[in-house]
DNA sequence: CTTTTTTTATGATTTTAATCATGTTTCTGC
DNA sequence: GCAGAAACATGATTAAAATCATAAAAAAAG
């Protein structure tokens, strides 16, 4: 008899729509978006869109993780993204009117609502301050795009797995225990955001696992010494 | 006693304002936006703005190309994305209220606007028509970073360079000979893109030279075989 | 609880592209 | 026009990472 809360108590009491674009809404604001969402339960491994597919609503993430791929002609996936409770998703096709350019799916159980396209539309023209919420979304995924694309340019795999698995943290954070990664990928997916080979991929993760960077259990990684994974990936700040 | 067209004549009589987000602006909002840019030349090479620094307005390019660059930390160039008359210039920042995380320099002399601040977020608020071409704008850069993260993570260097090639076309066009691309960049820069050496760069144009492909003349590129550059590059479209 | 499939692991080999080295051409400033 | 610098070119060598191959471990299916 699990039930989603957002169903139940509607936006007014979502407890993730105040770290979502949606905070900038006042009371009455968020009645209105909430007349005009539907909520839905998503299994694990489930496509919430699908390359190619024409958006009609916009999703926001109640819980659960979610991945965005593209399938290179060759059929190697490429994770673009990475969503978490709280996130928009699937924003950038819907505002320039196209086609999804990637598919997003679930890794883990999720709830998310999908607010209607129309709604949405006629919201972010009547206010300018969700609208820049948005824009700062879709800023920031920029800037991390190009980051992205630096690395892929100008570093080594070694130096973007290290990076791969900071990313991780600043993305999911840790659990309990506060080292062990949330967030469960297989290999091949940490390959496919690596932009390296599967094979690859084990490889590294097994020599920073001898080496007492991280320590694998499972698909479970924790982050041991923080301070060398940082060295590792090579990163300025 | 070349002029600006733009300094003289205003916003309104202005040939690439159609081509712009402007486009969407009635004839007094244009007198306004007119009211409150200023225009300036660059040379070839200048600086328009700089990595870390803080922007105090949009530039919006008259004439002339730029290219926007970081610089790796090992001092390794990137080339992010390039820039062409009627396209806005450093938007991301601006409206994300951070600092520029590349720089801005010309490929040619350049005829720049720069559009005040607080006015063109007043202009925003204002006209949701504006602000959904900045969007698009912005959800098209988007779009093309995520498209060149998968190349380089699935592409060899032979096949991106072929599609480098490709994308200079549809950015900057052909010359008057319908073949010959109407850009001029360094061995290096083009290196700089595609994210590969100096030397792997000069070698592969060298060898689609070879192969008729492309014809070289300094640093003039003309595509000889549109065709059998886009086999080349693997492009399923 | 087995059987089958998938995922993880690791070694060997090959391919790709970076780096190093050197020479030539082209551009730039005087 | 000439000197120096920068850009272009090309060969040789090295390094990095993909691919191929095989096997163990784990997960899923029956």
């Amino acid at each position: 008899m699990k039930n989603n809360g957002s169903i139940e108590t509607g936006c007014l009491h979502c407890n993730v729509r105040l770290s979502s674009v949606f905070n900038v809404l006042d009371q009455e604001q968020t009645q209105e978006l909430c007349a005009h969402k539907s909520c839905a339960v998503y299994k694990k491994g489930q496509y919430v869109f699908t390359e190619n597919g024409l958006p009609n609503g916009l999703f926001c993430i109640n819980s659960g993780k979610i991945k965005l791929t593209t399938t290179g002609y060759d059929g190697k996936e490429q994770i673009l993204r990475l969503v978490k409770s709280g996130d928009i998703l699937g924003y950038r096709a819907l505002l320039s009117n196209e086609r999804y350019h990637c598919s997003a799916i679930t890794l883990e159980d999720a709830s998310i609502c999908i607010i209607d396209k129309k709604y949405f539309f006629d919201a972010l023209a009547a206010s300018p301050k969700l609208m820049f919420e948005v824009v700062k979304k879709m800023s920031h995924d920029l800037k991390m795009a190009e980051d992205h694309i630096v690395s892929l340019s100008q570093k080594n795999v070694r130096e973007r797995m290290a990076e791969a698995l900071l990313f991780l943290k600043a993305t999911y954070g840790f659990e309990e225990d506060n080292q062990t990664l949330n967030v469960s990928l297989s290999r091949e997916e940490i390959a496919d955001y690596v932009g390296t080979s599967t094979e690859s991929c084990i490889r590294l993760l097994s020599e920073f696992n001898t080496d007492k960077l991280i320590l694998l259990k499972g698909k479970k990684i924790s982050i041991l010494n923080l301070q060398k994974l940082i060295q590792t990936a090579n990163i300025e700040d």
